[in-house]
RNA sequence: CGACCGUUUCGAACAAUCGCGCGGUAUCAUAGCGAAAGCUCAUACCGUGAGGAAAGUCCGAGCUCCACAGAGCAGGAUAACAGAUAACAUCUGCCGAAGGCGACUUUAGGGCCAGUGCAACAGAAAGAUACCGCCUGCUUUUGCAGGUAAGGAUGGAAAGGCGAGGUAAGAGCUCACCGGUGUGUCGGAGACGGCACAGCCAUGUAAACCCUAUCCGGAGCAACACCGCGGCGGGGGCAUAUGCUUGCUCGGCAGCCCCUAUGGAGGUGGCAAAGAGGUCUGCGGCGACGCAGAUCCAAGAUAGAUGAUUGUUCACGACAGAACUCGGCUUACAGGAACGCGUCGCAUU
RNA sequence: AGGGAUGUAGCCAAGCGGUUAAGGCACCAGACUUUGACUCUGGCACCUCGCUGGUUCGAUUCCAGCCAUCCCUG
């Protein structure tokens, strides 16, 4: 495994929809995540999701940023073959980096990714 | 000094580290494709990276495809006048109307003398009329017949308004002023305005149907063009080895290879540095704008790139994210900045 | 990108430019009953009829612009 290595994001609708109906839960205060193993490939595919009933543009691209950076410092240390999806609550829309990172840390070693 | 008016303009800034999209250069050790060149991926460095509204999608265009002899109807849009523009429901100027002490602002502003419809309630009566009243005549009175829109009452609207003359009482019946209509004349590019004369037979509503004038083919970048593993087809060849079709034979269907049409998934172009482009100067124009010269310009994603941390400063950060591209309009918006022989009020000289 | 519909009382809703804006459910008070349900009678302040302007004598209704919700096509 290399040092630095890319976030593959997932794109299709169908693995966001496997992922809610058979994935693993885990909820926090600010975002809520769904993990799913990926047996078609040994890679580890990340998916954000920010409902329309979040905010307006703006809001959503920004909410997309923080959960991305927060996931960043913990990607090198995931495991491999995994699908996560992450999914923004409301009070995630004025949550600092900071708050949002501690959690996710705290969903991440719950469903035993790290 | 205060309160405004108009026209522009800005929309946090800087540095360091980590991270993202695109472009360029370099490297190919590793991974994939390829005979190779090389390409993809990756890494390093350099450059660059959202708005004044990017928004709403309300108008107008470019661009692309489809349709198309010509004419008419239907439908839709616009509506004083003159211009600007590629075009417009936009903009400029101007006229009329409305508002403001004023600078100035607002204005869907054609036609109810083509026709049809509607005008609740109230009121005597709503486009045709006398309830009360006034006057005249007849009648002992009650009342009857006639004249009359000055007054009362109703209403948003009641015989153009108001004053004087006039009259039996009244009435544009007559006159002055105002309003409105028509004709003439003068000014103006025109809408329109000034003046003179005639004359007052008739409400409002066309954002009611409608009439008049002008304009309009349809769809949209998920357009459209190209490539296209597989699939479903067409043609040719090979092989009779294998499977199915009844145990066998023939025949048929599968099979393998080549060519070819279509085109689902996907990809590439469209589409990214350059156009009806911005800034400055000069000239023309009241102005919108036009002409000439100089100069400036690098977002281009495709589940969709701008973030985080630290430090410094201030006005302490609002509304808000490009998605083919322009010109407008509308709506949202913390707070600033500039200009004006702009306005009003107060004070002083 | 292109198109459509809706917004009226807590809920479901009707409404021809002229009303104090129909109804039904719910709610409140009273009657009936020993009590409750059913039934009957009355009430319901609320709604600037989504918001802001305009046309009109008069707008829930007509026109324009916004806001919100929902739906359709590719």
């Amino acid at each position: 495994m290399n040092k630095t290595r890319r976030i593959l994001t997932l794109k299709e609708n169908h693995l966001f929809m496997r992922s809610y109906r058979k994935g693993r839960c885990f909820s926090g205060r600010y975002v809520a995540l769904y993990v799913l193993r990926n047996y078609e490939k040994n890679q580890t595919k990340l998916g954000i999701t920010v409902s329309k009933s979040r905010g307006n543009a703006v809001k959503r691209n920004r909410v997309k940023r923080v959960i991305r950076e927060a996931y960043r410092v913990f990607h090198p240390f995931i495991k491999e073959g995994f699908i996560i999806v992450i999914v923004a609550k409301q009070p995630c829309v004025d949550a600092p980096v900071s708050v949002v990172t501690s959690e996710l840390e705290a969903l991440l070693e719950k469903a035993a990714l790290l």
